[in-house]
DNA sequence: CCATTTTTTGACTATTCAGTCAAAAAATAC
DNA sequence: GTATTTTTTGACTGAATAGTCAAAAAATGG
């Protein structure tokens, strides 16, 4: 294995991929868009990445992949597990007022491409499992300090606040008032008490 | 104004492309498919309805129309108020279950458009504030006949509610089981005891 | 039957799409 | 320095895109 060594870093070319389809979704992204954002030539993404839609495969593992382990490290946080829950779902919830609110990739894409693309929706669900599965320990974590009651179902729980979360990424596409937004907010974590 | 007569039923051309543009969206449907799957020919869309994206515009309304009518009336069954909310939402999360489920077409719509579509935004935006409407209603008269306490904020509950309708839009594009949702249906219900 | 008006038909744009090809350039191993 | 291997470059595909145009067909009013 000798030759010319690639002229750009994988890994940034890989983000910048991620970030315009983060924006744009899948479809709408033409390949011209993507060679520009990324500051590369058209043969270089498909010697290094095969195809349009495999480098949005790892795209969206490479976000996927970043997303939860940013919310596992904000679950678990030192302090009241129930807290950090809380904490994590506002600042969701509060970034969908902005006026340039993209969503979650990861939620996006379930919406555009899981229905007809299976090696689409078979990374999504894995990614997704990966979000209940740390709400649901964080949630064990509570019934043990005693803020749930002994008889709370963590996995009931986890599956319902995570419903919530993926809610704020529709919801945000249609720039809803910081009160509307409270409203949610405030009953859906009344089941946390 | 004389001459030869439109030779197909406009609200059924429309109708068709409703369900052709719910199925697959509004970039990946494209205009060989329509034409096809409404039966008319290229320069009587044009002639009919302008352009794709005025044909689209209608077809979101008309599908919103019949959504919030059908809604409505569900929700103006005889009996209980409160019961004829937990059997739409129930009916809603069913639907999520399906192999072929294709979600609601104004969320579908919010997702792919709203962001970058200020006409589709607002008309969606329009849409969703009835069902918002429709809910609080039926919560206020389930106030009334003292099925929720009187201290209980009927516009809070109603954007609650219309919050994890959404959700299932998601959720339902990655085949939830039937377990999944139930957990999500017993939480998100328990705020109307 | 004729003139008028509208719809239908099918060919035709110009652009964009993802993806390919082969030659040129660069960097390595020896 | 030369042979080898890889990347880069830019031109090039064929298919699909939304939308247009003008002639042909049909139906109406008189």
């Amino acid at each position: 294995m000798v030759g010319r060594k690639l002229e750009f870093d994988r890994e940034e070319a890989l983000e910048k991929a991620m970030d315009l389809f983060w924006s744009k979704g899948y479809n709408s992204t033409g390949l011209n868009d993507l060679l520009k954002h990324m500051g590369i030539q058209r043969q270089s993404l498909y010697n290094t990445f095969g195809s349009k839609h495999a480098l949005f495969l790892e795209a969206v593992q490479h976000y996927g992949q970043t997303v939860v382990s940013c919310i596992e490290q904000q679950l678990n946080q030192p302090g009241s597990p129930l807290e950090n829950i809380r904490n994590l779902i506002r600042g969701l919830a509060s970034e969908a007022i902005c006026p340039k609110y993209r969503g979650c990739m990861m939620a996006n894409t379930m919406m555009e491409l899981a229905p007809h693309d299976p090696a689409v929706a078979k990374m999504v669900q894995c990614l997704t499992g990966q979000v209940d599965k740390a709400l649901e320990r964080t949630l064990e974590r509570a019934v043990a300090a005693q803020e749930l009651p002994r008889a709370a179902n963590p996995r009931q729980l986890a599956r319902f606040l995570h419903h919530v979360i993926l809610g704020f990424n529709v919801r945000g596409k249609i720039h809803p008032s910081c009160s509307y937004l409270d409203d949610i907010l405030e009953v859906a974590l009344s089941v946390l008490e």
